[in-house]
RNA sequence: GGGCGAAUAGCUCAGUUGGGAGAGCGCUUCCCUUACAAGGAAGAUGUCGGGGGUUCGAGCCCCUCUUCGCCCA
């Protein structure tokens, strides 16, 4: 391998290397599974992003997680498929191709709805890539052959017949409801694409006079310009200040309608004067009034946002806003605005475009969800759907509990076109695939398609079954499906989830996958929400060009487990270069160390008297517990622990104490060097393998650089635990060891005696010490750069004042030191070191004096606690000493 | 108003059935030692948000309060 010196530079440049592994995975093909029944499966579909988005490191999070599961069980010898995607976001892509046009000065109306769809199609020609581009920048192994888009002609038909099937069903109705109406995008939108903005506003108190001419009731409100819609007061029966009025009506201020003050229970008597104006065309609470009592319906703010001639002559035309102003005014003029508060309350917008939603009577198609829900709260509440973390499960199975009818229509062009067929002469409604020739009732060919489109999680509901050829039964879909878990972000549950596990029960009675898991939203550094609307996106190829695709996968990973967010910031990623860094290193010196070697098995050679040393039995113990963290953590989708041992055990373990154990052990005897090649190759090369999910790129670059059998990391076997290889002693033993080096090197550093200088030591060990740090007096001498090393039994107090010492359990380390002793600043080290040792003793000897604790704490607590401070006291007398003989 | 999450070193965060408080970064000192200065060695730093309670023993369990964030109404 020496040859390979020349090739690897001290520093890892993850530039190139990165195109190159990429490419060949796909020339290789090894992202495609075939169905093969004899095997089993691992499957995900991943959430499909907006088709002409992009991705910021929130997205770069969720896909990191899937694909590091995906490439772990794809080594676990399972079948796997990731199958990746886009969506059309009906109202998110219209609205930027709307922009687009009008940027031009057009409206989509003037290019009428077949050029404004082709434009449509055009843009997503244009930027569509732009999310594939990134998805394979960051490495990830999806099936590319398998890529999906949820307008395919096969999709689309798997959209349709899934509402001919509802429709069919009875399930789907078209009714007049009061529905979020968003006057900029001019189409309904569902309760939880409406987002709630905290505003100040003002609570208005109006009067409206009695037509019997007795008074006024006063009513309080947020929105006074509604008033001219309205058709009741309402009051709650149970309220005595209203009781001898209810039946009574009132002239409606502005307008030459007199209306009923109706009781209903419905009404917070607590809430303003508990005297409520009624709008049942402009509140969805007003509007279940409205039904309960009979109350008509009245329009006065049309889709655009303005007043409509029900409004009245004076307001017809006006925007909702300045009619809200004039309305006002107008009451005031006359003496009935009694009283304006301050009042902050949440207004609700449109999570695209934040207009302030009206909510407006209109006629929509809804989806009853009464049925459809049960079976899908059923599977989640025994557990055959499971939520990771836990928590999310109630909120959930909350939502479900309490699910109202779905609005599914949208007043867009972009979409499925609803395929439903109105008879223009008998007003049947008919579902129909293709162009429906006559009406299914009285046979008219008068029959005209719906001009509206379904809601786009209509169609991402059908995400995971429809992907693999839903409706017809393909090999797929029954060898894939039921994926194993959905990766995804909490606030799409309700949007997304939930309709998933309910429209997969519905269409093929089965669940979409077994595991939710919701992951951490990414913040910033500010810890705001990262997200492109609000400014605070940040594209992932950004640091990748600065960074590597690897280091950013690992630093997201890494903190990533159950935690609601995560606070993000470049310097996780660079701290992540850096350690990629040290991996390339330390596969650097084992590379250039490897000359006339081998792979042998490591199996067989045993724990025995003179086959593995000490810190090679430790190694291989350490890299055992570190195999068997790894695979309990990525099956709890803890990834962060997986991260973390990882980072710990390559760092702080195998570079900092096994390479450099290892280096005296390469220019000894053929058979040392042998066995520790064998040793350092084999653990470096199964943490390759068990960071491969992790940092795919660079593990595949150094496991090609290093003696492999097969094409590519990615395709060898992952790592599982050998618990014959657990060695408690050798780990004891080893930490004994590190403390003695530690130890010393802290001498040296007190003692100014830098590294590079030699010093002689003195040791005074008991017992198993004595055999320890004997065997092991090579390593330690090498650790501490120690030239010079004497064995004894005790050190003559007059002469303790030549040394620098410390004091370990079993073992009394004492470093020549004359006349490089500050005494007292030594005295005073010893002073604080005894302070604590003091303080630690009395808690500990407390404990043993406390009856109580001796008769109820369990007997391994207590000898602990025993073995404490024996260690203690011990150490206390050494320094004690020590003081002694400084002082003297 | 209801629910959930967070509060641990200067910063970002671990802490797995309750048993001598941890990591990374930053900071201080020393070191270009043949894998790595994107590095190595050593070091300092904590009323574990406040207050109660349970327990021999609480960062961890229970109650309560405060602050911040998210979701729902």
């Amino acid at each position: 391998m020496s040859e390979n010196q020349a090739q690897l530079p001290t520093v890892y440049d993850p530039t190139n290397v990165e195109n190159k592994w990429y490419k060949f995975w796909l020339d290789k093909n090894y992202f495609h599974p075939e169905v093969d029944p004899s095997r089993p499966k691992y499957s995900i579909t991943i959430p499909p992003p907006n088709v002409t988005g992009s991705l910021h490191i929130g997205h770069a999070l969720c896909y990191s997680i899937q694909d590091v599961l995906v490439r772990w069980k794809r080594m676990q010898g399972f079948n796997t498929l990731c199958l990746p995607g886009t969506d059309h976001a009906g109202i998110a892509t219209q609205t930027k191709v709307e922009a687009q046009i009008a940027a031009e000065g057009l409206s989509k109306y003037d290019l009428g709805r077949e050029k404004f769809l082709e434009r449509v199609w055009a843009w997503k020609a244009e930027y569509g890539g732009q999310i594939i581009h990134q998805f394979k920048t960051m490495g990830f192994s999806f099936d590319w052959e398998r890529e999906r888009f949820t307008m395919d002609t096969r999709y689309v038909d798997a959209v349709q017949e899934s509402f001919i099937r509802l429709f069919n069903k009875g399930y789907i109705y078209r009714g007049a409801r009061v529905i979020n109406w968003c006057p900029r995008c001019r189409t309904a939108i569902s309760d939880i694409e409406v987002e709630y903005v905290e505003q100040k506003s003002h609570l208005w108190h109006l009067r409206y006079p009695l037509e019997d001419g007795s008074g006024y009731v006063v009513v309080a409100t947020t929105r006074p310009e509604t008033m001219l819609g309205d058709t009741a007061v309402a009051v709650n029966p149970n309220d005595k200040r209203y009781t001898g009025i209810v039946g009574k009506n009132v002239k409606l201020p502005l307008t030459d309608r007199v209306i009923p003050i109706v009781a209903d229970e419905y009404v917070d008597m607590e809430f303003g004067t508990g005297a409520v104006k009624t709008t049942p065309a402009h509140d969805p609470n007003d509007f279940e009034i409205g039904m309960r009592h009979n109350l008509p319906q009245i329009v006065v703010i049309g889709p655009d946002g303005s007043m409509t001639a029900e409004a009245g002559p004076r307001y017809e035309g006006l925007d909702r806003f300045k009619a809200r102003q004039i309305v006002v005014e107008d009451l005031e003029a006359q003496g009935l605005l009694e009283q304006v508060d301050d009042y902050v309350h949440s207004v609700g917008t449109c999570e695209r475009c934040h207009t302030t939603i009206e909510p407006l009577l209109s006629e929509q198609w809804f989806c009853k969800m009464k049925e459809l829900a049960k079976p899908a709260i059923e599977v989640v509440k025994q557990g055959k759907i499971k939520f990771v973390p836990e928590r999310y499960e109630r909120i959930y199975i909350d939502w479900m509990e309490n699910v109202r009818d779905w609005c599914i229509s949208r007043q867009l062009w972009w979409g499925h076109r609803i395929p439903i067929w109105r008879c223009e002469d008998c007003g049947e409604f008919t579902a129909a695939k293709s162009k429906l020739e006559a009406c299914s009732k009285c046979g008219s060919h008068n029959v005209k398609q719906e001009e509206d489109v379904l809601d786009t999680w209509f169609s991402s509901a059908l995400w995971p079954f429809a992907t693999m050829g839903w409706p017809e039964k393909t090999p797929e879909l029954d060898y894939f499906f039921p994926t194993d878990v959905l990766v995804t972000s909490r606030e799409i549950i309700y949007l997304w989830v939930a309709r998933m596990i309910f429209s997969s029960l519905e269409y093929l009675q089965e669940i979409p996958f077994n595991d939710v898991y919701i992951y951490a939203t990414v913040l910033n550094e500010e810890g705001k929400r990262m997200s492109k609307s609000l400014g605070t996106g940040v594209d992932p190829l950004n640091l990748i060009e600065h960074y590597g695709a690897d280091a950013l996968r690992f630093a997201l990973i890494q903190q990533t487990g159950m935690n609601q967010d995560l606070r993000f910031s470049d310097k996780r990623v660079e701290d992540i270069r850096n350690f990629g860094n040290k991996m390339w290193n330390a596969s650097r010196f084992v590379i250039m160390n490897l000359e006339g070697y081998t792979p042998s098995p490591l199996a067989g050679e045993g724990r025995g008297e003179g086959a593995l040393r000490l810190e090679d039995r430790w190694i291989l113990s350490r890299l055992n517990r570190v195999i068997e963290t790894v695979n309990s953590s990525f099956g709890t989708y803890n990834m962060d622990t997986a991260a973390r041992a990882l980072y710990e055990f390559l760092w702080s373990e195998y570079c900092d104490w096994y390479i450099e154990l290892a280096k005296p052990r390469l220019r000894g005897d053929e058979q040392e060097k042998a066995q520790v090649q064998n040793v350092l190759y084999h653990v470096l090369e199964t943490t390759l393998r068990l960071m491969h999910p992790i940092m795919p790129f660079i593990t595949e670059e150094i496991w090609h650089a290093l003696p492999h059998e097969g094409d590519s990391i990615m395709m060898t076997e992952f790592p599982s635990a050998d618990a014959a290889m657990f060695d408690d002693d050798a780990e004891r033993q080893m930490n004994a060891v590190m403390d003695a080096v530690r130890a010393i090197r802290n001498l040296r550093a007190e003692l100014g005696v830098s590294l590079g200088k030699s010093i002689s030591l003195t040791v005074v060990a008991r017992g198993e010490m004595n055999d320890l740090i004997k065997s092991g007096q090579g390593a330690l001498q090498f650790l501490a750069k120690v030239e010079k090393l004497a064995f004894v039994d005790s050190i003559a107090d007059e002469d303790k004042a030549k040394y620098m010492s410390a004091h370990l359990t079993d073992l009394d380390l004492f470093v020549e030191a004359a006349g490089l002793i500050d005494v007292d600043k030594e005295l005073a080290r010893i002073d604080t070191e005894l302070k604590s040792i003091e303080k630690e003793l009395t808690r500990s000897e407390g404990k043993l004096s406390n009856e109580k604790f001796m008769s109820r704490a369990p007997a391994d607590i207590v000898e602990k606690e025993r073995r404490i401070v024996a260690e203690l006291t011990e150490k206390k007398q050494k320094l004690e000493e020590r003081k002694k003989s400084l002082a003297g």
